[in-house]
DNA sequence: AGTTTTTGTCGACACGAGTCGACAAGTACC
DNA sequence: GGTACTTGTCGACTCGTGTCGACAAAAACT
């Protein structure tokens, strides 16, 4: 591996004035820089990245935290990720993701304070989380995909719960509906209780009674769930839907039991990223979940936090378009 | 951030002997030892990471390349990330995923050389991989899930395609069907061709018929094929997979035209990872993809080569069980 | 008691880069 | 032509660690 001495000597110069040609922190002649220039392309030269470490730069790695819990990296987290990495690419950082489920935050600790990383973006927050008390006391700049209860000033992006509840609410209003079910998980993280509240506050709105179908991760559940809507609740005619993989055991089941969707049911998707809407057939009518954005905006927030830029943005709710296709029609028993 | 020189200071000793009292690799008497170790946990010292990289010693983190297309990392990609990430930490490694969509290898190579990472695992390996071939030029520890098309003596852990052919196939033999059909993909890495050899094999044993059904990574892909294989092979009467995405759609279209699964119809998997099973309804019968196997094999074979290991399985072929779910019968017209 | 060996500790050095201060040479000013 | 400033370059130092050689003190041998 080349050195910055072995490109010195290579160029004729000292290897402080190969820094500065290559930084141009100070004044170089043309000529020599050229030089310079000319003995790095050669011997491939790149900056061994612990001396700089060492030295106090700061490195260009940021570290995304990924719970990887009993089925590995969640699926959500997919299209985070690369709308995370991409970002990071494009201002010039790497992405490294973390799979942290074993990992004693010490360790982030001993990474950032070495400068192998220099920021850390966190998923699955929960209320409390003492991920980022520990990332607040020990002063590693991190930025949220999600939020805890009580955020403060910490920069964060995370869904906005409201707005999704009511644009879902009011199509399925707009379509007839007036019974609803919804489907939701119970992770204990704050997205199932924020959008178990502002569902509630959007049927509210609009008069619908709401029925509640508590499914874990797995197919198999959600198709006990529609075994349980169709025999307990009868009268509802749309269900909307927190949990991507319950949905299509729900959808199974529906089928099974000679529904046809969406003429018997309509199927809103509220929490379902892109990516997995092509999963089910029909396709699923959803208020997008736009995870890639969500992960670009993470990074971008993180950066600029380390950059020092001033961003008056650094908290941020999106919401996601309402797409129409295949699973959604008007209510069976409304009259046109 | 405490530093070696403070830990001596504390202690009353000078700075080498702390690094000897943690390494022991020079005798230290017992009373001074304990003073060293007292004053490390009181200062919480960790040794600055950039700084032994630089000094010359080997980092205790792997890097996973994980090819992010379109998509993101692919979902199959989740469980070898887990395996591996698991192997590596029992090993006391780190494992990071690098998303490598863009990356160019000398960015690697300049992680590698700067000890920054100690191997990498390489996925998705295609029968040409210049990324095999760019870490064997610069001298870079790295182990293989899947192979080139000559692996050579390179290490590599990979499906036994021929194995599992061969007991899906003995399986439905068993069950009555001679004529069969196969989901497939054209991603241009060597599981397409090397399953589709393996399937031909295994079924002209069995003296079967044999049709396929090529289909992108999505659900409408694998109903359209439900539809083609409806009109073109009504003989049919299993069906192999080798996609689990165009499965679920496959499966859906089949629902859809009034065919039950597996009355009707059998579907065996045979590259769906144990954690996507679940997305179906009835639960896929398959040849187990052990994905979570395979990337912690992949793991410890790369550092045992990292630590000089001897390991003569530095070459490995997974089969994977036959469990047997809800989606296969005897042929809808076999004579019992 | 004298000699060799072992035990325990310390100082010095190197790893590779960025940057501060110094300084020679060149340029601008009155 | 003297002073003040700019331009271009270099050497020295620092970051924090692991390890080699040196060396005093203690222990183990004749």
């Amino acid at each position: 591996m080349a050195t910055r001495a072995d490109v010195a000597k290579l160029a004729g110069v000292s290897p402080s004035t190969v820094s500065y040609a290559l930084s141009g922190d100070r004044s170089i002649k043309e000529d020599t820089r050229k030089r310079v220039l000319k003995a790095v392309a050669k011997l491939n030269y790149s900056p061994h990245l612990a001396a700089v470490a060492l030295r106090g730069g700061k490195s260009k790695t940021l570290a995304l935290l990924s719970p990887s819990g009993e089925f590995g990296i969640a699926l959500i987290a997919l299209e985070y990720i690369n709308g995370a990495s991409t970002a990071a690419l494009e201002r010039g950082y790497q992405l490294v993701i973390w799979p942290s489920q074993e990992i004693e935050m010490s360790l982030i600790q001993s990474y950032a304070e070495s400068s192998m990383i220099t920021g850390v973006i966190l998923m699955e927050i929960q209320f409390k989380d003492e991920r980022v008390e520990f990332l607040k006391r020990s002063n590693i700049p991190f930025a949220m995909i999600g939020r805890t209860e009580d955020p403060g000033s910490d920069p964060y992006i995370d869904r906005d719960f409201n707005a999704v509840a009511r644009r879902g609410i009011d199509y399925l209003d707009s379509l007839g509906h007036q019974s609803i079910a919804y489907l939701t998980t119970e992770r204990g993280i704050g997205v199932d209780t924020r959008f178990g509240s502002a569902l509630l506050e959007a049927t509210r709105a609009k008069k619908m009674t709401a029925r509640k179908l508590q499914v874990v991760n797995e197919a198999s559940s959600g198709r006990s769930a529609f075994i349980k809507l169709h025999k307990k609740y009868p009268d509802v005619t749309a269900v909307v839907s927190l949990n991507d993989i319950a949905t299509l055991g729900f959808m199974a089941g529906a089928k099974e039991y000679g529904l046809n969707i969406p003429e018997d049911l309509s199927i809103l998707a509220l929490d379902t990223p892109e990516n997995h809407i092509e999963m089910s057939w029909p396709p699923l009518t959803s208020v997008n979940l736009p995870a890639f954005d969500m992960g670009r905006s993470a990074a971008n927030i993180l950066i600029d936090q380390i950059e020092g830029k001033q961003n008056n943005q650094k908290q941020q709710l999106l919401a996601g378009d309402l797409v129409i296709r295949g699973t959604t029609d008007k209510a069976r028993n409304h009259q046109n």
